[in-house]
DNA sequence: CTAGATTGTCTAGCAGTGCTAGGGTTCGGC
DNA sequence: GCCGAACCCTAGCACTGCTAGACAATCTAG
């Protein structure tokens, strides 16, 4: 059925403009202006056609972040293999760096998204396993919970980073002391 | 000017009262539920009071911000002074669990309170000199470094036990490794 | 090729938001 | 008693997320 399959495809290209859309959007001018009006209006359709393809504006942000979070899996399993928990830690920091927006989609905004649970989404799983495979060799006991921590640390440099919380100038000597103590 | 005294009496009042509340709401509702219609019901009187005491909803947030960082200050002090890193670090999860919408005010809101800069209020500088005061007597070269570096991974613990991102029956072995290995 | 059902889309509207202009009302000083 | 200042409220603006109902395009069946 051609028609069907037609219809379809045409379904799933405005389900991933909609998506790249609202992506570039909180990028550019951040989550709070992102609005359904803007939204539809950049996509060049009207509001009630985005709540055809998601449930509120919310699970907009939460599909933005599950497609991050495989990015940043892979980030991270990149720089690992090539550079150890260092690398890792830099490939953190750095994919939120440069992308804000999808970061806080990630871990900031209040989200739907279960993590701890086993009906999380598996894209959560992975991330959190990559960090623990990077961590594992320097835990004498319990690798769950120094995984728990240095991704904590991470988080915690990553979001007083981007909130000027932080001296700019002292990203990198940040990560050197972090990595070198939580490995001694 | 008994007369005067007492209007300013009375509009110190309702700041406090304003403040008051807004925590209180913030509190058990949280800030998202936080409006100018509900805050204005909440301490009886209509929305343009609010504004005649502060900017706008966001600098009620922010004052509430500063009241809390003084308390943090307090107790990470008092936590110090008795018990060392190790107290201090629990004091301060202690705080962000037990008030988290203060906690969130401070640190997590978009503000307008400067924070590395010189015109920042002092009671964020405090707080965060009393970090490094925590952290100074482990630092080989750059308390300043390792102080964001503590600071960054408490921050990080804080946020994501409370946004259920973490083993919650795992809290204090976190805190043990962070403060054990960092001290190391 | 046409009638009917399905799907897609839009306009218009709801209740709620932060914030403010304008007009009364109460208060303090003379 | 009177005037001016301080105070507070009603009403409204432009915006938000979200939805009902009408209309048009498309596919299915006879």
């Amino acid at each position: 059925m051609p028609t069907q399959s037609r219809r379809e495809r045409a379904r799933a290209e405005r389900h991933d403009l909609i998506l790249r859309t609202a992506r570039e959007l909180a990028e550019s001018v951040g989550w709070g202006a992102v609005t359904t009006r803007r939204l539809a209006e950049a996509v060049d359709y009207s509001q009630p056609v985005l709540y055809g393809h998601f449930k509120n504006m919310n699970a907009i942000a939460d599909a933005v972040a599950l497609q991050g979070v495989e990015e940043l899996t892979v980030a991270m399993r990149t720089a690992r293999e090539d550079g150890g928990l260092r690398a890792l830690a830099q490939a953190y920091l750095d994919y939120a760096a440069e992308h804000p927006a999808v970061y806080e989609a990630i871990f900031v905004r209040p989200t739907d998204l279960s993590f701890g649970s086993p009906d999380s989404p598996s894209s959560l799983k992975d991330a959190f396993d990559e960090i623990r495979a990077g961590v594992e060799p320097f835990a004498d006991t319990d690798p769950e919970t120094l995984t728990e921590v240095f991704w904590s640390a991470l988080h915690g440099q990553a979001t007083l980073n981007h909130t000027n919380r932080l001296r700019p100038t002292h990203a990198k000597p940040r990560v050197d002391l972090l990595v070198s103590r939580l490995t001694g």
